[in-house]
DNA sequence: AATGAATGAGTCTTCATTCAT
DNA sequence: CATGAATGAAGACTCATTCAT
């Protein structure tokens, strides 16, 4: 009993970490990380500031854990099944779409990732610019693995280049006008078209 | 005389806001928007807080001054004279490379452009996209004026694309250990060639 | 036994609020709504800034609480039973004397209702002349009781006449050396007998 | 010639104090005295802070030039002739009406004496304290000068209660809406009778 | 005498974090 | 574990006053 009575408990605990997760990142992605103070988080969690502080070390902490959570959603999005889709130039392009559309839908996730997690402390930039870099290195890798399909003298840094380019052209996209702006679809598959066309051999 | 007497202060004036402009664009550079104060800045600027509200309505305001400055300067960088290189494509590729190779001197300033001037007030965000706005179609102008030299459908996604993997190339480059990594001028290059790539008819 | 833990904690809290309460009357009493700075009150309180924010939105908050809470208090003093004195006349005279005397031993009370929250925020000027209304509202409520004793064409203004009479009286009389002043009483009857010779039907 | 010309000197400075003291009492007025800065009053008057210092020692130095005027202004409007007005019970009426009606039209006046300055520095409160007390004063002269007409026991106190009943009528009559409220010369005329019933002897 | 840039002490207010209950 | 009152360091900004020109 003891014992179911801990699980219990445990799983409690669980959740209510989740629940303030799921605040933070929403009020992160509104207001920035500046902007979202922890009365702020507890109260859209609905829970109290004491509890917050049983949960996380502080706030750096919680930005980190909302960072980290994004990351590996993303780079599930982005993991395409080498069965499906052999050619790994296609792969990349296949890669890159999924990304920004799933980008383009939930805007906030991109919001927390480009914009209100720049500029703060050594530790978080390194947590952000960690997940863009495994972005870059999961493209490496695939342009490291057909290397006959590829022109690329510099993989490492063509990676980089069509990271940085996914992400410009995708907060120019959510900065224009909803209304008249193009379909998601239709620009992701620009900036792919655009980074195929710069890795494909010649 | 009495002309002339304010001519002098006029100019001692606009010195005094130079020197809390420079000052300021240290401090922000090194401590980011937030992390820099004003006592900081007009510590650094040799000044005082008085004097700093007199020539910057709040510290919003000479973040604003400095981005703008910047601004102006990378785009005097990024002109290449269409004599000097008639070929568009050549002369985008050159204009990369000098951004480039600018900003790997020039630290401060990228970090303030990229890293430190995220997330902020709707007003300096504004700023700071309108820079790269600005980069963006200045490579926009080129890809217009001779489209049979490119393939390029969307012009615009396409400079994007080429802006934003210019910036993340670099601040990629700008955490790598300073002793180790390549030369700038040679992921400079590497970075112009696979833009160039993308935007060449083929 | 959580419920007797959250009203223990509010118990506390309202005797928080009631002590910064007290120390502000004080300080404002003493030093003037400019003058009393939040520090003061807190360190008078023996309190702390931060707590102070829990319990008041900010120092126009706290000054609008005070000035509330002695306009209750004074009604409570002018106050006069109908049964025990059932000729308005008298009733007015009694509520007259009753102010005076009350304020005139409560100077810091007199102090800051007649001096020092004169010329502030809209808001607080609002309030300030509310307790005044209302005072002489009351009067008026008696004058209209009883119209066959009094004389008066225009109630609303006698009202106000004698409300101002007694303040102006009032701080006249704080200002005059304590030593050789005439008692309370006696100005307290005084004042009385010039108003009621104004409103009484002649 | 070097006299002339201190002359004009001297002239021109007392004009420029004159246009600095009339954008002080506009400022004062409109802002109150915590709200109006020097630059502000400066700004109005068309001059400069360095100037504004020559020409008073400091803020609360041109206020109580302000007030000073003022009380001058008004112990002349309050000025009713012996001759004209033998009995000095209508002599008291017709300055209290004439005073009510005065500040009825200057409101700016009217404000800065009754709002605006209160609460402020002991200097400034006792100049402002002597102004209504020389009304007092006046009154009460009249009311020793014909002991035989008034039935009044302490002169004193009358006088001030007098003076209150003059000033809280007619900041409340100030506070209504111009457009419903009662003209000025009537409410002026029912304040001096309220004061002249409780005055007379009986 | 006039000017206005410079000064810095002094305010209010915010907010991450702690801790008693 | 949960709660939320309490804490106080720290920051942006104002403004009366001075002083070099």
């Amino acid at each position: 009993m003891a014992y179911r009575k801990t699980a219990a408990t445990a799983a409690r605990k669980e959740a209510r970490r989740a629940v303030l997760l799921d605040a933070a990142t929403r009020m992160f992605a509104s207001h920035g990380y500046h902007g979202a103070t922890v009365p702020m988080i507890v109260a859209e969690a609905g829970s109290s500031v004491g509890s917050f502080y049983v949960h996380f070390r502080n706030k750096e902490d919680i930005f980190a854990a909302v960072l980290e959570a994004l990351g590996r959603k993303l780079a599930e999005i982005m993991k395409i099944d080498e069965v499906a889709q052999p050619n790994p130039l296609l792969r990349i392009a296949a890669a890159v779409q999924a990304l920004f559309v799933h980008l383009a839908q939930f805007q906030q996730e991109a919001r927390i990732l480009i914009v209100e997690s720049s500029g703060l402390s050594p530790h978080l930039e390194q947590v952000r610019r960690s997940i863009l870099r495994n972005q870059a290195e999961e493209v490496h890798r695939d342009l490291l693995s057909s290397p006959n399909v590829f022109s690329v003298m510099d993989s490492i840094i063509a990676a980089r280049c069509l990271v940085g380019a996914v992400y410009e052209s995708l907060y120019s996209w959510l900065e224009e006008d909803p209304i008249h702006r193009q379909p998601a679809e239709i620009v992701a598959r620009a900036v792919a078209d655009y980074n195929i066309r710069a890795l494909r051999a010649q």
